[in-house]
DNA sequence: AATGAATGAGAATTCATTCAT
DNA sequence: TATGAATGAATTCTCATTCAT
């Protein structure tokens, strides 16, 4: 019998149920099946959390600070904005494959229904406010377009990112990726990589003519 | 008899597991709540599917019927290709807002573990087909930069119209769009297509030199 | 399998409640058991009730709508007081022997805690407004004496014929009853009755001079 | 050690645990909470008893020790039968009051199921030996009518007393007693006693002539 | 053939009891 | 020796599925 949680124990439930969540879905993972996976009794969980509720969310709680940990990391380079973007896109596709888990947890919080909004403007906001900066500053360095709003701007930026974790982490979205040609083999990175690289350097850089720039232009 | 209710009421009756799935999920919706909603018992839902395994999938294959219908009808038109992915804009946003339950049911849809991969295959390999052939033939047509994989390149403008979709759809989606300054309210969708366009037209257009091309020059 | 519920079976349900519930206590009686004991599933229960606090209450209402029929018909007859308590006395008993399971019940029931106070006056103002009616009318008759609060006289008079009940039905008081050398097998009722008739009949008839007779009269 | 703790504080336990389950019942009073309640850990009082069973006895046994106490006091009086009765309905009351949880703890063990009987037997019969012979000995001096059974005499005596114990000290008996008109207030209870001594007191003196005395004649 | 009540396996949760420290 | 965290059997309750009518 164990004597007490550690820490690290605690750590490791919740990693547990991270896992179990992350692959069969809330309702389906069930609380007796994730205390076996960490070795432990359901005693124990309900000793540290409330209910399933509590726990979900404590682990969603952890999935999210996770995350931002790594979004952390990622924002703190200082670089020209396309290297910038490219060491961006490695350390997003290396994470997505080493922590696939979380991946996966944050497609399943994308279902949550229910009072989980705040959750969502806790890491999106976080998530939003660095890239819609980065491409703010980078505008006024005029290393992108200027024409462009720069809140959507980051927000369809973000959009092709997220894509790209979940194509590298989640099942569906693997599949789907090959069926493009992609391939989420570590040997294909660099090319995929350097694609979208492609695919998003004209957007920070042409100027367009034809397009509106502003809303207020709009009627 | 089968025959009577067949037809319409089959069609109501996926209508309404749809509906059921796209709000509560698969685990959380339950059968004799969608047979009530449908003004049936659910002795006869358990007449036409053997198990709910069954009706799911019945309801996932309509979900996806109705979504390739819909990609059929954007995929149709011809036109130059800035004004042809502003009228497939156009139409996503729309067809977003008119049959929600369509794409929170596809991004459930996502979700399913086990042998769903057949599925992927066969919704988006629809798109992914289209996608690429349309990107291929603009490249020959010259109104596309060639220097880019038609595949990836198809893939990554998919990537920006789910999250569209989703945007205007599901809940998670819309909260975090509203963080990056997007409106998904009628009066800002001509201005987010705009600001899309934008994004995208410069990706279609400009001809990169410092990113290698293929593959093959990778190594 | 049972296809529908009848009336008859409804009630045999609450009686196997009431009967576990009599025997163990509400917390140790559990719904599974009560659910076997029926002939039935636990899921039977749960679709006529809501929950086993919702089941404990319509079994405690039966056993009281009981104990309160035979009250009624107890009160019914009309006759000089000694006699009518005569009467009462032999059809408690009887009924105490025959329904055993109703004053265990009603034994537990003065255990429970929480909002039943509302139980205890429903059941318990029925008994006392006909048994305080009953002795004032006496009094103004002059069967009864005159001297002694009608509504404490009715107390007292129900508390004894409550332990008889008790020590007629339930193990505990059976136990007691028999220390006393009083005998709760059939034989003994007659001479158990006309002991405590005797007992009472004084009570009944004679009027004390040295005991204050009034509350005013107690400064 | 062992011995350092025991009599205070093994008498601190218990009364705990009688007061957990004269408030909550056997079933729903947790060990936790009582060893929280004396200060203890659960691990302690498994070291002195062997389970919440052996536990719940020594509740059981120490609250009748403490009932037997008590009455013993109240017996040890000699007077004139009624002012002994008024002393004894005088101390009742009072005690019922103040120990509350012991009267309402012992309502709980007149229902315990199981191998109990004994216990009846040690406390019930220590009362009915000395009620029965308090009136036996009144009727050879000649303070109470001779024409009944003792026994019983002394039962019904105790029947009235048991039921003002659970009047004054259990919820649902005071309810009950309210709508009696009886005011379970420290005011009302002089009147009380007074009405109960009258009900009493006739019982005791009079000399019925048209009921048999005596089991033999009943034939 | 349609109905919807009954079934019962399975999930969440509690708590008496054990035992490593 | 005392502690109180961990254990896991048992309980309540749900809901997909069956089947008598």
């Amino acid at each position: 019998m164990l004597r007490k949680l550690t820490e690290d124990k605690l750590s490791e439930v919740l990693e547990c149920g991270i896992s179990e969540f992350a692959e069969h879905g809330f309702e389906n993972a069930s609380m007796k099946s994730i205390a076996q996976k960490a070795g432990l009794s359901v005693g124990v969980l309900y000793k540290y959390y409330a209910d399933k509720e509590a726990f979900i969310m404590a682990c969603v709680r952890r999935c999210l600070g996770g995350l931002e940990g790594f979004l952390m990391d990622m924002a703190a380079t200082e670089d020209k904005p396309l290297n910038h973007v490219r060491s961006i896109l490695k350390t997003l596709i290396y994470y997505s494959r080493e922590h696939g888990d979380y991946i996966r947890m944050y497609q399943r919080i994308t279902q949550l229904s229910g009072h989980y909004e705040e959750l969502a403007r806790e890491i999106e906001g976080f998530t939003s406010g660095i890239y819609t900066e980065f491409i703010a500053k980078a505008q006024e360095r005029g290393d992108i377009r200027r024409d462009i709003d720069p809140g959507l701007f980051a927000f369809f930026f973000d959009n092709l990112l997220m894509m790209m974790q979940f194509s590298y982490a989640c099942p569906y979205y693997q599949e789907r990726f090959r069926l493009y040609g992609g391939s989420d083999t570590q040997e294909g990175d660099e090319y995929v990589t350097m694609q979208l690289l492609k695919f998003m350097e004209s957007a920070f850089t042409i100027e367009s003519t034809d397009i509106p720039h502003r809303k207020e232009e709009l009627q």
